[in-house]
DNA sequence: GCGACAG
DNA sequence: ATCTTGTCGC
């Protein structure tokens, strides 16, 4: 499928949008239910061909089991800006959630839902455009902050915004309050946390404890896990076959 | 202006 | 994201 034809062309376009977006993010709700479908989805680039595979795999939540897996192929839709990910990735995931036979209960995406600039990370970006239920779980801390959790898988410390120029006390009536954006989540002993946030229709509590249970063995989800996994042997397989 | 910066 | 070998450890 082509980029969508209204589909943000520069940078004021594209603020504009998620602009309008943010307000509509729902972000509360119940968690997976027992024999729920978790999609998990992720792309991979070719800069040179200008080219972007989405793979979008469904896994029962509950036992982990791949159900189904699609993937989708289109031309890079956005530069990569940090902030206005959603518009490069979005394209190519929505044909791939869209090339399932079915419905996910729930996306995980790799990457951040309101952990965001403006509030609206792709993984909240996704959830407004589909309806659907979405939380993020990104690899590195972006521009948030955020103690060390415990070293014990199941520990978690809130991941912070910090208002820029904020040093010492914020007198009365000066400056904005640091808030609590999503949680650095240690998802294996010892390891390094993975950094979760809320995308639309679902609460912190719950999507941290999703994540807990889709990154039993690694510390990536299982559902980015295959996703990732599946969108490169997707584009590998593409690009060997048009050499 | 400069540096930092999800993937 | 992507470019890239071997290597340490469970």
């Amino acid at each position: 499928m082509p980029i969508p034809a209204d589909w943000p062309t520069s940078e004021a376009e594209a603020l504009a949008e998620q602009e309008r977006l943010r307000a509509l993010v729902e972000p509360y709700g119940p968690g997976p239910a027992e024999g729920d479908l978790v999609a998990g989805v992720d792309v991979a680039y070719d800069d040179e061909r200008d080219l972007v595979v989405a793979a979008a795999v469904l896994l029962d939540h509950t036992t982990l089991r791949v159900v189904e897996e699609a993937t989708a192929v289109g031309r890079i839709a956005f530069p990569y800006i940090p902030g206005l990910l959603a518009f490069r990735e979005l394209p190519a995931v929505l044909d791939a959630l869209a090339a399932l036979t079915r419905t996910p209960d729930l996306v995980v995406c790799d990457g951040y839902g309101l952990a965001h600039p403006r509030r609206l990370g792709l993984a909240s970006h996704l959830g407004v455009l589909t309806g659907l239920r979405t939380y993020g779980v990104a690899k590195t801390p972006f521009t948030f902050t955020s103690t060390a959790p415990g070293s014990e898988r199941g520990s978690w410390a809130p991941l912070m915004d910090v208002p820029a120029g904020e040093g010492g006390e914020p007198g009365p009536g000066e400056g904005r309050a640091e808030e609590v954006v999503g949680r650095a989540v240690r998802t294996r002993t010892g390891v390094k946390p993975v950094f979760v946030s809320v995308g639309h229709r679902i609460g912190l509590d719950e999507a941290t404890a999703s994540t807990l249970h889709l990154a039993r063995d690694y510390r990536q989800p299982e559902t980015t896990r295959r996703a990732d996994s599946l969108c490169r042997r997707a584009l590998t397989d593409l690009q060997r076959a048009s050499a």
